[in-house]
DNA sequence: TTGAAAGCGGTACCAT
DNA sequence: ATGGTACCGCTTTCAA
């Protein structure tokens, strides 16, 4: 038995009210051709009568859609995540999609709670590390159209990336042209694709001039403290000419414990980060400008291709430019922005 | 008729495939006591082998609820609001509600938007300027839970807001130790409620001492680029000595163009900013800390207890406190936190 | 312990 | 142009 009506009014009381059957309720309400401007107005008072707003679980369960779909996403600490996720929803609310989100966090029970969202949207967008493969391509398996955001691509699932690699590149050439040598790679490729590919890129560039490749520093997270802490500990141990950080937030945390090491930037050590991060143009911090919205809106975009479209077609990809944003972080110069 | 299945299988398959009911299957699934451990298990088996996911619709038709809440906001422009959104969806998960998000921006239809939201969730958090009241109490009026967030309390409903008024006195009195006096309001008040309190909060300080209360300066939008253009007509025409803005984005806007106008802050020019957001620390921007997570998360809260509990509970109010963060931007001193 | 059946609130087909 | 009605997929009462 209902424990509550959701809302007051049912199809059929308006019907009553207007002396016609639910069907002609419904048509009536729909502004269907086949009802006559009499009927129609006589159904519309009666609704209005009674503030009837039709369930979306009755129209919903009837239709067959959900006319939602879901965002799934590690966290939205910092602002990264959140203009991905802005993007997002911009984009999903342009075509009258409900966007349905969920962080996964630390949650143990990460992959259950993204079978419990799959079950109430009519597709999903994987964004970053945040459930194993397995439970994507279980998933995309029963046919819920997927969209995998700044992650490693899976066999018939649509991905969107940015660039990573060939920035991580020009990052490296820039610094070596400061005459830095002693790199250091601080975040986890474990922690993400997103860093795993930056790191990927950063080693390249290093190995290609004949240059050693530094171990990456691991740490706990991607946040501010995380990257402080972790900055304490390794300025203690070594001496670093050059600190490539996996994100902006820890190389903004870099920069508070450099200053508290009394170490200046960049003159004792150069350091930079990457997102672009409103906080890191006014902390002069070097970084790579991602287009967080862009990559939001993108996938938006191709879930509801696949949701409306037929599905056979084939898998797309896509990985979206990033710039190289110099600042004063790396070294002294005059302040320019290198597309890549 | 239905265009297509949402899940493949249903409980009247695996009803079949178990050889039982479909009522045992509802049972067995949600682990009743009225079951036989055997048939539990073949019922368990059957699901298993079918790839089973009961769908929410129905379910949530039949039980008269949606376990999902939705929360309306402006825009996510700028790290506050998602700050806030991470706060609320946070504590939603941890029972168990999924969160649908819409952000008004400065759509037309914003109020439909928002009446569409209503249909699909158990209960309504609305943020900031988003609709207008009558909206509001229209959806309260049929019995939603709702719960305010940053705005002016309306009857019968809860409302969770941060400090703006005694936290403003305390910033206008600590620049008039700075010596400054010629002061400059940059927001619009009609903007946002939280605008409008902070203006309120600085205009009463100011008539206490017997100063000239300014008019506030609008200007379009909150962010960056709005303080900046505002910033820089203000320059051109006034020569304030402190401006104190209504967030710190819009501070932010006005550090640039000061620097472009060759202005020295704090020796030519204070600047202040609301928020605290990441970037207002690396900016040395003096501004109010806001407890943005703990807004959503209350919020988030205090709308599942409406849900859940009895109707009648009369609307509760919160002001969480907000703290003055003195930075270098109001003038020089060492750096220090004043808690109000 | 299990099953039959009545909803939950719509949509759309088939007649009329 | 309307109405009757068979779904959509589940939960829960009522009987057996």
């Amino acid at each position: 038995m209902a424990m509550k009506a959701l809302s007051k009014a049912t199809i059929y009381q308006v019907a009553q009210l207007a002396g016609v059957s639910i069907a002609t309720v419904s048509r009536a309400l729909r502004d269907s051709e086949l009802v006559t401007p009499q009927t129609r107005e006589r159904v519309h008072q009666a609704a209005r009568e009674l503030r009837f707003t039709p369930s979306r679980l009755g129209r919903s369960l009837a239709e067959g859609r959900h006319a939602a779909n879901g965002i799934v996403f590690p966290d939205l600490v910092g602002p990264y995540y959140a203009e991905v996720v802005l993007g997002y929803e911009a984009a999903a609310a342009a075509f009258g999609s409900s966007v349905v989100i969920l962080a996964t966090r630390g949650r143990e029970d990460a992959a259950s709670a993204v079978r419990d969202l799959a079950a109430r949207v009519d597709g999903l967008t994987v964004f970053g590390q945040t459930v194993p493969d397995d439970v994507i391509t279980g998933l995309a398996g029963t046919g819920l159209p997927v969209v995998l955001l700044s992650r490693d691509p899976l066999p018939g699932v649509d991905t969107v990336r940015a660039r990573n690699d060939h920035t991580a590149q020009a990052l490296v050439e820039h610094l070596l042209t400061h005459g830095h040598h002693r790199f250091v790679f601080l975040g986890d490729p474990a922690g993400s694709p997103d860093v795993a590919g930056r790191y990927r890129g950063v080693a390249r560039a290093l190995s290609q001039r004949g240059l050693d490749v530094p171990d990456p520093v691991r740490l706990e997270g991607f946040d501010l403290e995380a990257g402080e802490a972790a900055a304490r500990d390794l300025l203690r141990r070594e001496r670093p000419d050059a600190v490539i950080c996996a994100n902006d937030e820890v190389a903004l945390g870099v920069l508070l414990a450099a200053e508290q090491a009394g170490l200046k930037v960049p003159g004792d050590l150069a350091v930079t980060g990457w997102d672009d991060l409103m906080a890191a143009r006014f902390a002069g911090l070097t970084t790579v400008r991602q287009p967080m919205r862009d990559l939001g809106a993108t996938a938006a975009r191709w879930l509801n291709q696949r949701i409306t479209g037929q599905p056979g077609r084939k898998a797309k990809r896509r990985i979206l430019p990033t710039q190289l944003v110099v600042r004063r972080s790396c070294g002294p110069h005059s302040p320019e922005v290198h597309p890549t």
